[in-house]
RNA sequence: AGAGAGGUGGCAGAGUGGUCGAAUGCGACGGAUUCGAAAUCCGUUAUACCGGCAACGGUAUCGGGGGUUCGAAUCCCCCCCUCUCUGCCA
């Protein structure tokens, strides 16, 4: 075979470090055979290029695909010339070796060309689709902003307070639980020191969310909190957000802005046994992030931190079932959040306050009494098969042929803000009464 | 951090320039045998892209990139990763 290298690695290829032409993220193949719903669907997400970068991805793809054929042809005859060769030269014909050599040479020059333009194609669609969010599934509303999201339903009882309420940055630091003082001097701002009961009750609240989780039928796992460039690549987060991440540069290695990263690139580069789906994982770690430029009014206290813990729930299930696995996952959450006796409310993000990546979110968000705010504590996100496409995470289908999965993920749930409205919301002029179902696992009731 | 070894199909593991996409073994799947099973025997068993309604055909892929050659898993260069020993250490 005549080399033709600098075609492949269409992949990304774990332990590929330098590779970063990662693939596709929008299947192609919904592009072509779905325009319209992709085209509908980016409206709502006030997509203004969507039908030029669409019909250029397709353009694209045509040129392609008529250069794809041109270059396997010559390829084919380059080969067969090659397999001809071989055998003139072992029968001792030089001459009539050194005839088709001539052919050869030209085919190589041809081959050459068509590799690079190729390339050059290639390259130019997969900027154009990384470009491209997911389509947001059919039941999300169009909007520009959080002020259009939908209210699904609101749970729990709004306590009152009365006056004198304080908010939580306050009364952590009237019972000496969480010293934000403390993490300046050894690390700096968003970086607090949880101490005594507050510590403890960090450790309660982990312990409940997990075991929560096991009774739901989801597998524990502890993944390593730093992840390689092929790990970010494949949720998503790199290239857009390589600012939002911390990166150690002497290993090039990013410290997870959540365990979705690593629990989900478990399954990257896999074909999954059909019996062994739908993958329903759970995991506690720390989360990390820089929250570049977005430092402003609403952040104080527990509300924006560089670094807190999740409990996060991770589904990967076959496309009929992501949907049913989505409502399930928001039904877990908000199972826990009437468990800690939570006032909260469920929302379906708009069109315009989606993640990039995600065809449908819900977002759950606790009231924060004293600060007289929604918190936003959990997002539970069906991705369908946008990040399944990055991660090559695939099963066997109908005739055995390999198809994408669908991975979906959720917060279950992230600490901070449980615990600003867990503070708020109970404070009484004795101490702050925690809900039952935490006094076994923190080992106090109340905290004083 | 120093020294060495190595990266080949689901796994193990051959293969040092010419039908090698790749021997062999294991596993898996289908079938035969069996009352059933084990054992045995026969067959099948990678991924992606292009063409085709399909059957099927073509191309690429032996860690990644580049080079030599009519032809590269095999030769040369660069990079990445893994393992072992030594050192350090929770």
């Amino acid at each position: 075979m005549i080399a033709q290298r600098g075609l492949k690695a269409r992949w990304l290829r774990a332990g590929d470090r330098r590779n970063t032409f990662a693939p596709t993220m929008l299947q192609l193949s919904v592009l072509k055979e779905q325009t319209d719903r992709v085209l509908v669907g980016l409206a709502k997400r006030n997509f203004k290029t969507a039908e030029a970068d669409v019909a250029a991805v397709l353009d694209l793809d045509q040129r392609r695909r008529a250069l794809q054929t041109q270059h396997d042809t010559a390829q084919a005859e380059a080969n067969e010339l090659a397999r001809q060769i071989g055998g003139l030269m072992k029968s001792g014909d030089k001459a009539g070796a050194e005839t088709l050599k001539a052919r050869t040479s030209e085919l190589k020059t041809q081959i050459k060309t068509h590799a690079d333009e190729l390339a050059a194609l290639e390259k130019q669609q997969t900027e154009l689709l990384y470009k491209i969010p997911n389509v947001p599934h059919e039941s999300v509303p169009a909007g520009r902003s959080a002020d259009d999201n939908e209210v699904v339903r609101e749970g729990g009882t709004k306590p009152d307070l009365g006056p004198g309420a304080q908010p939580h940055w306050e009364l952590i630091k009237k019972y000496d639980i969480i010293d934000f003082d403390l993490g300046i001097k050894i690390t700096g701002a968003g970086f607090p020191v949880y101490k005594g009961q507050g510590a403890r009750l960090q450790r309660a609240l982990i312990n409940f969310f997990l075991e929560q989780a096991r009774d739901a039928g989801y597998v524990e796992v502890q993944p390593p909190i730093l992840v390689n460039e092929a790990s970010g690549y494949g949720t998503g987060q790199l290239p857009d957000k390589e600012g939002q991440m911390y990166h150690d540069k002497a290993d090039n290695l990013y410290l997870i802005p959540t365990s979705e990263v690593p629990i989900t690139n478990l399954y990257r580069d896999e074909i999954i046994a059909t019996d062994k789906l739908p993958v329903r994982n759970t995991g506690y770690t720390p989360c990390f992030r820089r929250e570049a430029g977005s430092w402003g009014a609403d952040v104080r206290g527990l509300n924006r931190l560089h670094q807190f813990d999740k409990v996060e729930i991770v589904q990967i299930t076959q496309p009929e079932h992501s949907y049913a696995a989505h409502e399930q996952m928001v039904a877990h959450v908000e199972k826990l959040l009437q468990l800690l006796e939570l006032p909260y409310r469920v929302l379906r993000l708009c069109g315009g306050d989606m993640g990039f990546t995600s065809a449908l979110t819900y977002d759950l968000e606790v009231w924060s009494a004293a600060q007289g705010r929604w918190l936003e504590v959990s997002s539970v996100s069906n991705f369908e098969t946008f990040q399944a496409n990055r991660l090559k995470c695939r099963y066997r289908g109908e005739g055995g042929k390999t198809q994408l999965l669908h991975t979906l993920n959720g917060s279950a749930l992230a600490l901070p803000r449980i615990v600003a409205a867990l503070l708020e919301n109970n404070q009484t002029p004795e101490g702050i009464n925690l809900p039952s179902v935490l006094h076994s696992y923190c080992g106090f009731a109340q905290i004083k």
